[in-house]
DNA sequence: TGAGACATGTAATCGGTTACATGATTCC
DNA sequence: GGAATCATGTAACCGATTACATGTCTCA
């Protein structure tokens, strides 16, 4: 009966928006498609099998609306364990590896979980994102100092493409999590 | 025995790389393991496969280093269709789709086409890449302003580190394009 | 003599992409 | 009656991940 769910960003995605309200696959699919919701492809052969596994898994729970017509229209909603693998996900302490390997699904995290972590835990997120990506820039910086004469002048420039959208990012957080904290009551 | 080559992100990544040098797979890893190159696994199962493909394709060609020795070494350099093959990928106009799916991938363009394509190409690469995100910026910023009530407040800051992310990188390929056309000889 | 870097691969599994398939409902 | 939108799914294929497997060379 329950199988288990990979943690792909996909999944979360689904987790995090049906958390929010009950959901149909078409209507995830024109999420993804009408708004700038992450970057996820609306491609009925990723989402219907998605929520298949996550349904097999025991994390959503899928309601037929309007039988009696074919083709019916299936809403899902998050059970416990869907709640409580939400939670967990979003919980998670913040890497350098996910700094490095998946910013996008940092980002991500971010935006779902302030109805379900709350305003505060959304600041000490990005706190910890802002420290990660502090720790991370010095290795680039220092990277395109000791390398820049291997690198090919196109391989430097590139890097400092990085550098400004590490610190970017970094300065994004720093101004939302004083917004968060000021318009806090 | 030619065999059509996806044009995976990794694909391009190794045809650039070995356009600069011969490579073994080992070194392959190596360069994804140690330096912050793209985003790439240095898993053999990842590297290999694409090679093996790749020269089925022939697109690479592999020369046995330090036969005789068992465990040897193979580094690959490019045919003359793979030349062609990444000359073509270097060169495809940039979309908007490019911008809102695969700017890492346009960014990884960049960093490999100095040698192959010159630096007032590169220029005209990135002038292209800004009028994109000029073209993207407003999208984004309507969809921000129209959804306001409608996002979630940890979504509506998702939303503008978007939106920072591209100013950002409009900013430095502006730099970038100064820069490659002052220090032209 | 043992650790660690060098070096190349395979096998199982799995999620995503692409393309195909079907049918209902709404509105002009 | 035809187009567009609503709505759900399947099948083939493929590349990436993970884990496993093997053996060499160098140096302390």
């Amino acid at each position: 009966m329950k199988r288990a769910v990979t943690p792909s960003t996909l999944s979360l995605a689904i987790l995090g928006l049906i958390s929010h309200e009950p959901l149909s696959g078409y209507d995830l699919r024109k999420i993804f498609a009408t708004t700038p919701m992450g970057h996820f492809s609306n491609s009925p052969g990723a989402i219907y099998p998605a929520l298949s596994r996550l349904e097999e898994g025991g994390l959503i729970k899928g309601t037929i609306e309007k039988r009696e017509t074919l083709r019916p229209r299936q809403t899902y909603r998050l059970t416990k364990d869907g709640w409580n693998a939400l939670k967990d996900r979003l919980s998670k302490p913040v890497t350098e590896d996910d700094v490095i390997w998946r910013l996008d699904e940092l980002v991500l995290r971010f935006a779902l979980m302030g109805d379900v972590l709350g305003r505060e835990n959304s600041a000490l997120f990005l706190e910890e994102l802002v420290s990660n990506i502090g720790a991370y820039l010095p290795t680039l910086r220092a990277h395109l100092k000791a390398q820049r004469k291997q690198l090919s002048v196109n391989g430097a420039y590139a890097l400092e493409q990085g550098i400004a959208k590490y610190e970017a990012t970094a300065r994004w957080a720093r101004r939302v999590i004083r917004d968060l904290r000021k318009n806090e009551r």
